[in-house]
DNA sequence: GTCTATAGGGGGATAGAC
DNA sequence: GTCTATCCCCCTATAGAC
């Protein structure tokens, strides 16, 4: 992989483990084997590096979207929450989650590339739950959209409370979720 | 009020606006009016400082839930939910959510907290929808903390998420969230 | 592309006067 | 209780050699 594929990774996994403001070039670095002004060759700032971060998932969820588009609507969901199983078995926190939090430190680029990433994700979920209460495979009582709010606040919240709760309940809140839709 | 009083309060407010590693002492003596090195007086050191903003929640939460022990479900429910609404008009996050996100870098007391604080949440919400149910108010088709663990994560994240996608989306959750308890 | 060296600032924390 | 003065460390970022 690209010296430069390697820092956005590390740097995303930095961003869900400890928070942007907390870690360092030197946290990268010392973890690349390479030195601090290095770094700044590939990313003039610390900003830019986090934007980059966030288009990538970005890029990565709409692979995902088009990847999963034929799979049937419990498939996509299974889909989607999977994201989040792959972030708790890593002990992180999702990347809306991390960000949000440190929302007003960051720069308006950042801020622009989240909203973008998170209204992806809110639409597709929305589309996914109204495809699978048209073909009778999903019940709820409330609106697609709403529906989508509590779903996604659900997978976004568990990874932070499970931090502290206990790391069964990240399963448990998966599993409830899967319940209350198919029963 | 003290001035270790004006401390805290100001603390807990940029732990939930910028977040914990964000914030720094000029924030709040420049705030106050007053120099760093005065806030060493009342605080040895920032962790010690956080532990004392995350015990007030404790104290709080343990008083509101003093308070409400006798009111109906639904408006201890909603006594719960005006938690967030208050943190949702200033803008900010909820204190477990920014905390949760910083855990990693926090002192070990803070982390107990912060436990000690989400257990009083969680078991005192899975009360309510247990005494809502049994008083057929309520209706849910899962185990009442499992319920208490799926509106907990539509609370902490409703502030986060909202950040971004919009303010509106708050309300909509509350509500959503009452309509599928209660019709 | 990566290095050394360094600038320039801000962070938390302490000592001791008042 | 609050102040001034200061310490020491880490941070992001830049300049210029290789």
């Amino acid at each position: 992989m690209s010296t430069r594929n390697e820092i956005i990774n590390i740097a995303d996994d930095l961003i869900r483990s400890k928070g942007f403001n907390a870690f360092s070039f030197s946290d990268i670095s010392s973890s690349l084997g390479i030195k601090n002004a290095s770094i700044h060759y590939h990313f003039p700032t610390k900003g830019a590096l986090g934007e980059t971060v966030v288009q990538k998932h970005i890029n990565d969820i709409e692979a995902l979207i088009a990847m999963t588009q034929e799979w049937p609507p419990l498939n996509k969901l299974e889909a989607f929450m999977d994201i989040y199983s792959s972030e708790h078995s890593q002990g992180n926190v999702c990347v809306v989650g991390s960000l949000s939090t440190d929302l007003n430190t960051v720069n308006e680029d950042m801020k622009a590339y989240l909203k973008e990433l998170v209204f992806k994700i809110l639409n597709w979920v929305t589309d996914i739950l109204e495809e699978g209460r048209s073909r009778n495979m999903f019940k709820f009582g409330v609106e697609p959209r709403e529906k989508a709010l509590l779903i996604c606040t659900n997978m976004l919240a568990s990874l932070q409370i499970t931090r502290l709760s206990g790391n069964d309940d990240f399963e448990l809140i998966k599993k409830t979720v899967i319940k209350e839709l198919t029963e």
